[in-house]
DNA sequence: TTGGTATATCGGGAAAAGTCGATATACATT
DNA sequence: AATGTATATCGACTTTTCCCGATATACCAA
């Protein structure tokens, strides 16, 4: 993954918003039936939602994260649930280390 | 300074290189008459010849990298010469590792 | 003061990103 | 099979970014 790619991800305040939901998912969404958010995450009608912008768009807005290995996605029926990836953050902090 | 800025000013190839060239001045840009690299950094015609791109661009460039705090200015005589801003990007660090 | 050099700012055209509504796809239920 | 729900993709429009040349500004030297 490009270094400019993963910034480009970052450089919009909703998908930084979303990344910080993430964190917490209990503390910001209400419950989901059927799915743990340690375990898979949060489904993307939950996010848009909370973000309150379309569906297309943070639809799209999370594949831009998920490009940028911020977050990973896990298919479960008709959901699509997503949650943060931590390897990817951590290469993130390495990189602004060692390489910026 | 908001995040998001700090991010867009990362996500551009030329902007990257800037600060990487910048960790190394000696290294990376010929020898500065009456000017050290390490007290007030390079100036801006040497990183314009490095960088391939018309003036113009890169005094832009530099301007938003200064702006976001990951670089500053130290204008001498007809010269500006920017180096990085350790501060700032210590900041980013920690903002990465806390925040995001 | 005139001219020369370094940098900054301005105006603009092309490319990319933001965002939407409409449509397609995938799966579940009846 | 038919309908309903969740998500992804498409097409379009607007805003922002990229990058340039031209011009302005600041400083220096003769």
């Amino acid at each position: 993954m490009d270094q400019v790619e993963i910034f480009k991800a970052l450089s919009n305040k909703t998908r930084l918003q979303i990344l910080n939901w993430l964190k917490s998912p209990a503390e910001y969404f209400p419950e989901q039936p059927n799915a743990d958010f340690e375990n898979v995450g949060v489904c993307v009608g939950q996010i848009q939602n909370k973000a309150g912008l379309s569906q297309s768009t943070i639809s799209e807005y999370l594949s831009i994260l998920q490009r940028a290995d911020l977050v990973c996605a896990t298919r479960v029926g008709q959901w699509t649930y997503y949650k943060r990836n931590h390897e990817g953050i951590e290469k993130l902090s390495k990189i602004i280390n060692t390489e910026l």
